[in-house]
DNA sequence: TCAATTTTGTACCATTTGGTACAATATAAA
DNA sequence: TTTATATTGTACCAAATGGTACAAAATTGA
């Protein structure tokens, strides 16, 4: 065993691609734009991705789901206010620059561009964000508990209806790129956590 | 002048183009599928579109956009109460197959996928959603006119959120094409015009 | 040093893609 | 009926795309 050594790591190339699909998308992705992002040639992918661009895609997807989930579910359980957390979670889009407001979210974008073309790859996009609703609904519920959230409205649908804002977000975001009117916009969502 | 006449109208294969975009996207439709949903073959395609598959989805756009835009500025002129127009604009939704929950928002859409990709398109796009948004703004402010609409908040800034509440449930009502659960979505965030 | 093993780089390939050229065709007007 | 004009269908093309095959290279262990 053990031959001639693997000149890039699994993960971190997997990083870059995902990166690449985040700004341009599934399609619009060719393979030969990976490979360059990725610094290897075809020889080394084709062994390491025997699905091809579709293999390395969803593995991209789940690269950048586990990460998010497992920060976000670790950062809400240490919270001391989770409801404020969440609060901080919308209001931290303020603080990106135009650049990461173009991408919106990979998540978002994937069910968008995805779910005609590839329902199984647009289910594992929208897994995630139904994780994510999830750790909303979490928040609220230990936030109920902790006496930090005050309103009657039922805290799933208060979750769900965060979710609905995070994938507007991501839409509106790129039609006002402009860190202040989207801080309105966000402060007036937020509302509902009142 | 006149030779031979056309086998084709071109505001209909327009339409046929504006939905194949519609539930493929942009870059995963080509021109190929195109000529078969339109009917016509290349040499016609190309004297009516010379700017090709870009051109022609250009046309896609502002044709669905037209009529989508003058339909909603005459109804909401039209009613009585403007406010509840656009509640049962918005509630509208819930009255779809799942086909059309899977398509999202044609507007949303080319958004997402050609921020990157195409930054002039996806503009035309942004427009339209503007559009849609100072649509909502009128009939916020006629509301208030009408003594329809009795919260204090800004109208402007409600237009935002709605047109926020729009690009989210082209997303969300992917994720959850079940009529009743976008329903429950729906009411609670409609509560922001109350 | 020499196997055994694994990765790499390159040459090659079939298909798809967007697009052009142009002869044939169908009409209106003279 | 002829001419001028505009549309259509087809043949053709160059480039890009996703992918395979395989010899060369780099390592470990005997």
């Amino acid at each position: 065993m053990s031959g001639r050594p693997k000149i890039f790591d699994e993960q971190e190339v997997i990083g870059k691609a995902a990166d690449l699909f985040w700004r341009q998308g599934y399609e619009a992705t060719s393979t030969e734009d990976l490979l360059t992002e990725m610094g290897i040639g075809k020889g080394s992918f084709y062994l390491a991705f025997k699905g091809g661009k579709k293999e390395l895609f969803e593995k991209a997807l789940a690269q950048n789901s586990e990460r998010a989930l497992t920060r976000l579910k670790k950062e809400i359980a240490e919270a001391t206010d989770p409801v404020e957390y969440i609060r901080q979670f919308f209001r931290g889009i303020t603080a990106s620059p135009k650049k990461l407001h173009q991408r919106g979210c990979i998540m978002g974008n994937t069910v968008a561009e995805l779910s005609h073309t590839d329902p199984a790859l647009m289910k594992k996009a929208a897994h995630h964000l139904q994780a994510l609703e999830g750790l909303f609904h979490e928040a609220l519920l230990r936030g109920k508990e902790l006496g930090k959230l005050h309103t009657k409205q039922d805290p799933a649908l208060l979750a769900r209806l965060l979710l609905n804002n995070w994938n507007g977000l991501g839409i509106t975001r790129r039609i006002y790129p402009d860190n202040e009117a989207l801080g309105e916009l966000i402060e007036m969502q937020l509302k509902i956590l009142d």
